[in-house]
DNA sequence: TGCCTTTGACCACGA
DNA sequence: ATCGTGGTCAAAGGC
C-alpha cells in the first residue's frame, strides 16, 4: 500500500451494516413456512414476523413485542425462582415463553440448510450460504431456513450446524453479532460452549488484523487496494479450494475491525473440516469475525450487486435469500472455475454503513458492527456505535414444553447499574436501543434451571468482538441428561423500532452523550420489552473482570 | 517447502 | 482517446 494511502487511513468509525433481503423475499419465505416448522433463526424482522404468522400476521417488531408482552404468559420476571440467584433489576423484564410459535428443539436457525425460502443451505450451496450467511451475520442472524428438511440437512455430518458454526466461529462470532449477534449459531454453540472462556478470550485477542474473517472456508488474499470512497483498504480474497470461484472483499479499519464484507459467487464445495482448515479458522479471532459473517449471512443480507444485472447465469446462488423468486431455479451444474466470473450471477453479502436510525426492518441495512465513536444519527439522539455482537444461543435446561422465548439483542446506550448475578453473569439495567439484532429463542421445554433462563452472557474480546457464552454458571449447570441446549433461533432484526418505543433517557441525549462521564455503552442480550431499561457499563464487558470463570 | 501476504503493475470497464 | 476506478495478476518475501 502506498504510504499516502496509509496516511489516509483513519481509525475505523464505520459501522458495519448488513443489507437485508427485500421484504418481499422474507415475506414469501415466511409465508412458505408452516408455523412451527421453522427450524432456523430468522434474520430480518420480517422473518420474525413470519414466525408469529400463525397467530399474528406480519406484525411489526413493535407489534410483536407488544404481543409478546401482552401474552398471557408474559409477565415481568420478578420471581427469582425463575432466575436462580439472578438479581434482576425490577424493570428488567423477562418475557416468558410465548406459544406464538414453536421451534424444534436443537434447531439452529442459521445452519439450517435447504430451506425453501433460502437456497443458501442447499447441499451444494451450503458453503456459499455459509459465507453469505456470514454476511448475513449470525448473530444476528440469520439464519435461515427452516423446515424439517432443513433440520435433516442440518444434522448431516457434512454440515452440522455445529461444524458450520465452528468453522465460522473458529474464524469468528455473532456479533458477530450483532449483528454480531449474528450467529449461526449452531457452530458456535457447541464449540464455544465446550471451550473455556478464557481460552476463547485469548484466542480472540490474538486475532490478526488483516486475517480474513473466518467463515468456515480458507481464503487466499490476492490483492489489496485503497478504494475510492472508502476510508479503509479493501482486501480481496479467493477461496483456496481448487476451482472454487468464490471471492470476497473485505474492508477493515486500521484496528482490524471488519467494516464491510462482500461475497461473490458460490462455493462449489463444502467447508473444509475444522482440522483441515487454516490457522485462521481455528483461532478465536477468526471466530468472532466468522460469527460476524455468519450473522450477516443469516440476516439475509444478500443482495445482488451491480454485476448481477448482466449476469444471466443460473448458477445456484443464495439469491433465495436475497429475495429471488422461488421459481427461479438455479442449476448448480457449473463449477466456478468453469464459469466466466463475469458471467456468473453474483450475490453479495454486504455489510455497510447504516443509513438512518429510523430505518425499519423493511429497509435493507442493519448495523452489525460499529466502532466506539459517537455518531449522530437522525433520530435526535446521539448514539455510540458499538462493535459487532454475535451471539449464539443461550443455554437452557429443558423440561416440559412451555413455548417460545424471545431474546433480543440490545444495544445498551446508557448504563445505570449492573448487577452481577453469579459468576459470569450479569444483569444490566439501563436504556437500550435494540438497534442491532433480535433473536427468537424458542424453548419448547420448561426450563428447570432458572439461572439459565434470563441472562445470556456476553463475552467481548479485546477487539470488541462479542463472543457468545453459552453455558450457565458452572455451579448451576445440570449434568442431567435432561439438560439440553436448545437452539435459539436467531433473528436478525432492525430493532430501532424498539428504541422509538422507549425513548432514550436524558443521559443518552446527543448533547450529553459525550459529556457525561458516567455514560457507558455496551451490548446486552436479554429478554426484552419496549419499556425495559437496560444499563450496562462498558466495562461490564471487560472479559477479565466479569466473564472469567 | 508450501501457503499466504504484500504490493506495484496491469487490465477491463465506464464515463 | 483519455482518464478514473475497481479488480486481478504475479513476483517477492514472510511465516
Amino acid at each position: 500500500m502506498a504510504e499516502d494511502e496509509k496516511e489516509h487511513q483513519q481509525p475505523s468509525s464505520r459501522p458495519i451494516t448488513i443489507t437485508l433481503p427485500p421484504r418481499s423475499f422474507t415475506e414469501t419465505f415466511l409465508s412458505s413456512c408452516p408455523p412451527g416448522s421453522m427450524g432456523f433463526s430468522p434474520g430480518p424482522m420480517t422473518l420474525l414476523s413470519g414466525f408469529f404468522s400463525d397467530s399474528d400476521d406480519c406484525k411489526s417488531f413493535s407489534q410483536l413485542l407488544s404481543g409478546a408482552t401482552a401474552s398471557p404468559n408474559f409477565k415481568p420476571t420478578d420471581d427469582k425462582s425463575s432466575a436462580g440467584d439472578f438479581s434482576r433489576p425490577g424493570n428488567l423484564s423477562i418475557v416468558p415463553p410465548s406459544p406464538m410459535f414453536t421451534m424444534p428443539l436443537g434447531l439452529c436457525p442459521v445452519a439450517l440448510p435447504d430451506s425453501p425460502g433460502f437456497g443458501l443451505f442447499s447441499p451444494e450451496g451450503f458453503g456459499m450460504m455459509h459465507q453469505q450467511a456470514l454476511a448475513q451475520v449470525t448473530a444476528q442472524a440469520a439464519q435461515a431456513n427452516s423446515n424439517m428438511h432443513v433440520q435433516k440437512e442440518y444434522s448431516t455430518p457434512a454440515m452440522s450446524s455445529t461444524q458450520f458454526l465452528t468453522s465460522i466461529n473458529n474464524s469468528a462470532a455473532q456479533q458477530q453479532q450483532m449483528a454480531g449477534s449474528v450467529t449461526d449459531s449452531r457452530v458456535t454453540l457447541q464449540e464455544l460452549s465446550d471451550t473455556p472462556h478464557s481460552d476463547r478470550r485469548s484466542e480472540s485477542s490474538s486475532l490478526a488484523v488483516d486475517k480474513p474473517t473466518d467463515d468456515g472456508y480458507n481464503w487466499r488474499k490476492y490483492g489489496q487496494k485503497q478504494v475510492k470512497g472508502s476510508e479503509f483498504p479493501r482486501s480481496y480474497y479467493k477461496c483456496t479450494h481448487p476451482n472454487c470461484p468464490v471471492k470476497k472483499k473485505v474492508e477493515r479499519s486500521l484496528d482490524g475491525q471488519v467494516t464491510e464484507i462482500i461475497y461473490k459467487g458460490q462455493h462449489n464445495h463444502e467447508p473444509p473440516q475444522p482440522n483441515k482448515r487454516g490457522k485462521e479458522g481455528i483461532n478465536g479471532n477468526s471466530n468472532s469475525q466468522g460469527n460476524f459473517e455468519i450473522a450477516t449471512l443469516q440476516s439475509g443480507n444478500v443482495r445482488k450487486t451491480r454485476d448481477m444485472k448482466d449476469q444471466e447465469s443460473s448458477q445456484a446462488t443464495p439469491e433465495h435469500v436475497s429475495g429471488m423468486s422461488d421459481s427461479e431455479e438455479v442449476s448448480d451444474t457449473e463449477t466456478g472455475g468453469q464459469i466466466d466470473e463475469k458471467r456468473r450471477r453474483t450475490t453479495e453479502v454486504r455489510v455497510t454503513e447504516p443509513a438512518s436510525s429510523h430505518r425499519t426492518v423493511t429497509e435493507s441495512r442493519i448495523v452489525v458492527q460499529t466502532t466506539s465513536e459517537v455518531d449522530l444519527l437522525d433520530d435526535g439522539y446521539r448514539w455510540r456505535k458499538r462493535k459487532l455482537l454475535v451471539l449464539d444461543r443461550a443455554p437452557f435446561s429443558v423440561g416440559e414444553k412451555i413455548g417460545t422465548r424471545i431474546l433480543f439483542l440490545v444495544n445498551i446506550i446508557a448504563v445505570h447499574s449492573s448487577t452481577r448475578v453469579g459468576k459470569g453473569y450479569r444483569v444490566w439495567k439501563g436504556t437500550c436501543r435494540v438497534n442491532l439484532i433480535a433473536w427468537v429463542g424458542q424453548v419448547r421445554e420448561q426450563i428447570q434451571e432458572p439461572a439459565c433462563v434470563p441472562v445470556v452472557e456476553i463475552l467481548i474480546d479485546s477487539f470488541g468482538k462479542v463472543l457468545p457464552l453459552l453455558r450457565p454458571p458452572l455451579g448451576k449447570r445440570q449434568s442431567s441428561r435432561k439438560e439440553k441446549k436448545v437452539g435459539i433461533e436467531h433473528v436478525q432484526m432492525v430493532v430501532k423500532e424498539i428504541a422509538l418505543l422507549s425513548p432514550p433517557p436524558r443521559s443518552a441525549r446527543a448533547d450529553e452523550a459525550t459529556s457525561s462521564p458516567s455514560l457507558s455503552f455496551g451490548f446486552g442480550l436479554g429478554l426484552f420489552q419496549p419499556e425495559d431499561l437496560f444499563y450496562v457499563r462498558e466495562n461490564t464487558f471487560n472479559v477479565d473482570a466479569d466473564l472469567s470463570r
